[in-house]
RNA sequence: GGCCCGUUGGUGAAGUGGCUUAACACACAUGCCUUUCACGCAUGCAUUCACGGGUUCGAAUCCCGUACGGGUCACCA
């Protein structure tokens, strides 16, 4: 049987970096085995759908090299791929068990049931509704459906007895019967829930391997209740350990750089960030740690998913992020980020060469591509602060005699080449005797105002000789 | 509170009963290279796997308990 799973995001504006997540190791668990990868929209909930959502998933994937074989624009025998657009099916799908008596109307009002929830809060025991509408007659429901008394369906579950599944990642789980509420399968606006429209839809469009968040581990036997009630297979069960932020919480949208499309802003390269994401929960069985798609389904098994939360670790998305800026083509690199630069300063003045020569330094320094900003801060900048590390080198003995040689040195530089700068370094040590840190310390203090940086040549070239004179005498 | 899940160095994370005197990566430190730094290369960095018991000739790996962390208990998805 051929493997298909599906992403099922809910159209809600962004594009959060653990959604995409989930879609990527759902896009694996299919390619692995030659399976399909369907995409499925969950708008159920009116309230929180959001205009251009959908455009926004299918923008993320792709640009992420996530390329979708059934769904709302590429069609498929299992359409719609559109919850809103399939209400008849969780209808009937509803009815089919209320008849069967595995189901039933309840007429309860939300008010009713916020009052019973608030009394077993008081009593400090869990709130399961007492199934007292399954107690209702024929005639009653009647009479309510008559009078247009709003109802939701719900689904009678068992009393006891335990549920347990097997879980690809997780092992066995188990929960007690006693523990599970009769559950709503439609709502009163005729919606279904979620759980069941994911159900019906998860076996109409034939999914073998539910992939998701472990958020679901402990409701999944609900789920699986349902399939039995329809007498249905249950699909596979893959569930991702959770995604936290640094402070081991769950990484919420408040979490900077959370969206795929804000890291994408700052400049992270969709294949990095694809690479980075695959490794939150899963570790491949070499020592390898940068790959693309296609490698990573090579390497990819299921069974090396674990448990343990995974921890959103930005400084080793710019570490994965840094090694790919390294490797690409220099005008890849250019259009990375020669719009930051555009942004942040006025450039004019400056010709094409210079500002590729700029670019060009820091192609090996920057994890990302806004980062180019405040590494080249020193070329439109005069104004910082030296901290005292940086005052203890100026103040070494040396440093004024080095500094008087090379400002004299730099004076008489007619061709500014970089050569030129070179020789003229080069000239102050054989005139002063002072080498090494000494020799190149003080000048790049004086003159970018930092203490580490790319080629001091090829910077003191791009500042230009006006300048580098004028931050010598100062 | 009930139920479910997790807990390996500063950080991420391998490891599923003996090849482990616990991989690898990030960070950090040192050395080499480079007329500095960075890049690159090399080396160092957990006598120990939350804690306490148990099973076993042998446990990070299996069992029980405790602690801590997280998830879940909606007419949200």
């Amino acid at each position: 049987m051929k493997i298909r799973t599906r992403f099922a995001p809910s159209p809600t504006g962004m594009m959060h970096v653990g959604n995409l997540r989930s879609a990527i190791f759902e896009y694996l668990v299919a390619k692995k085995s030659d399976g399909d990868f369907i995409l499925r929209i969950e708008d159920t909930d009116q309230e929180r759908k959001v205009e251009g959502a959908v455009e926004l998933i299918y923008e993320t994937l792709e640009k992420c090299g996530i390329i979708i074989n059934e769904g709302p624009n590429q069609g498929g025998n299992f359409g719609p791929y559109v919850q809103s657009e399939r209400l008849e099916l969780y209808q009937k799908y509803a009815h089919q068990l209320v008849e069967e008596g595995k189901a039933y109307f309840c007429f309860c009002t939300e008010e009713e049931l916020n009052i019973q929830r608030q009394e077993a809060e008081l009593r400090k025991e869990a709130f399961l509704y007492d199934g007292r509408c399954s107690h209702l007659t024929k005639d009653e429901i009647k009479e309510k459906i008559n009078n247009n008394i709003p109802y939701v369906i719900r689904q009678k579950m068992p009393k006891e007895g335990i549920s347990k599944y097997d879980d690809l990642v997780y092992g066995e789980i188990s929960i007690e019967n006693r523990f599970l509420e009769d559950q709503i399968l439609l709502k009163s606006d005729k919606y279904p829930t979620y759980n069941f429209a994911n159900v019906i839809d998860d076996h109409l469009m034939e999914i073998t391997h539910v992939v998701r968040g472990n958020e679901y581990l402990s409701s999944t036997p609900k789920y699986n209740l349902l399939y039995s009630a329809f007498g249905w297979p249950k699909p596979e069960y893959i569930h991702l350990p959770m995604v936290v932020d640094e402070n081991g919480k769950k990484l919420s949208k408040r979490h900077g750089a959370s969206s795929f499309a804000d890291l994408i802003n700052q400049g992270y390269i969709p294949s990095a960030v694809v690479n980075y994401l695959a490794l939150l929960g899963f570790s491949p069985e070499t020592n390898e740690e940068i790959f693309d798609l296609e490698h990573l389904i090579k390497i990819f098994n299921p069974k090396r998913i674990n448990k343990a939360p995974a921890v959103y670790d930005v400084k080793k998305l710019q570490w994965i992020n840094s090694h790919y800026i390294k490797k690409m083509e220099f005008n890849d690199y250019v259009s990375l980020t020669k719009p930051f630069l555009e942004e942040a300063y006025d450039l004019k003045d400056k010709n094409e060469e210079w500002i590729l020569e700029l670019l060009k330094i820091y192609q090996n320094h920057i994890s990302h591509g806004k980062e180019i900003v405040e590494v080249t801060r020193l070329f439109f900048n005069n104004d910082f602060e030296l901290d005292e590390e940086k005052e203890a080198i100026l103040k070494e003995e040396t440093t004024d005699i080095v500094l008087k040689t090379f400002k004299e040195e730099i004076s008489s530089i007619s061709d500014w080449t970089i050569e030129n700068i070179s020789i003229a370094l080069n000239n102050t040590k054989e005139k002063t005797g002072v080498k090494g840190k000494l020799l190149f310390m003080p000048i790049r203090i004086k003159v970018s105002y930092q203490m580490h940086g790319p080629e001091l040549p090829n910077t003191i070239w791009l500042l230009g000789k006006e300048t580098v004179l004028s931050r010598l005498s100062k």
